[in-house]
DNA sequence: AAGAAACCGAACAATTTGTTTATAATTTTA
DNA sequence: TAAAATTATAAACAAATTGTTCGGTTTCTT
């Protein structure tokens, strides 16, 4: 790739992640975005059609890496949680190595998109999941559970978000299975 | 109060929801609300400092009695839970006799920001929830415990409306209970 | 070195926002 | 009913922002 258009990119993508940092997402600018980048005007209309699509392309980097099956989760197991679990448990270590980065996105204004393309990929994970058969008091619809277990789980990232990354994985994977069951 | 103000109010009101059906929140400016109410521009900046602020008196108009304590579950009761529990009752049935009203609302391009309108109201009446006690195969932050049971029951009520509401209330309630505890 | 690709920045029209003005219509009150 | 107060109005306005265009410059590739 063009030394020139990655450190364009580069540019614009360090100056929006700050400018995230400090603004709420509608209050950012073109205008802001190119002063901090220190480029064109029409260099940021060369490369990002509008500021929605900037952040677009942002959440597709952000998430290059992070639902990709990692190392031992691979192995089949003869649990079928088994690799569900360890995949998460992945997911919560991945959150807290990019703490910085990811904190960043999640206050920013539009964070909304960003959750529910996560919760859409942590669906797709959780889609074989099965209420644990005996521990809840009646049937339930099966996508009722999916969903709740899906929601559950993201509700607990948010909380863990909310209170600056202070209980380890861990701590909330045990939050979470208590919950869950 | 001065029928002139309720006039233009309704107008206003009238319009931005026409609108709200029609457009995402975001793309909707005070112009177009003013050619659709027919009232000047400035008539409209002496009844709201900004679009959010209507957005907000409109969420207060739309649910103005579903979060409201009804009947019954005024009484003092001696278990806490008890008038939590009937209050969510009560907004399961509201959801249901105004079925049509709140399908519109939640199916609409900016459902999500009704939805977090909703869910913030349904954190403050659960606001003194506490986790049942020994039930929970740990000890839980307070904190976490509320937003989870907050968001169990929102992710229920989606659901629900996600089926069309199939299900009747007390089945939706027993959904809810089972994953809740 | 030459051509291609990317960048620049300045200018531009078009929207949108929120304020201000002077005037007209409506409601309240005395 | 008539005067006073309140509300609505259109039009004009500055300021901010968006997205495009264009001629010229720098940087990369071959």
């Amino acid at each position: 790739m063009d030394r020139r258009i990655k450190k364009t990119r580069d540019a614009i993508f360090t100056a929006f992640e700050e400018l995230l940092a400090e603004k709420r997402y509608e209050q950012i600018t073109v205008s802001d975005i190119i002063d901090r980048a220190n480029i064109g005007r029409s260099t940021f209309y060369a490369h990002f059609e509008t500021k929605d699509a900037l952040f677009m392309a942002t959440c597709d980097e952000l998430f290059a890496h992070i639902f990709e099956p990692h190392g031992r989760e691979h192995s089949h197991d003869f649990s079928e949680d088994h690799g569900l679990r360890a995949r998460l448990t992945h997911i919560l270590y991945h959150l807290k190595d990019d703490r910085d980065r990811y904190t960043r996105i999640f206050s920013c204004e539009s964070a909304d998109l960003f959750w529910s393309y996560f919760k859409k990929q942590v669906a797709v994970i959780a889609a074989q999941k099965k209420a644990p058969a005996g521990s809840l008091p009646q049937e339930l619809p099966e996508d009722f559970y999916i969903n709740f277990y899906c929601s559950a789980f993201m509700e607990a990232v948010k909380w863990w978000f909310g209170t600056g990354l202070t209980a380890t994985p861990e701590e909330l994977e045990g939050y979470f299975e208590a919950v869950t069951g």
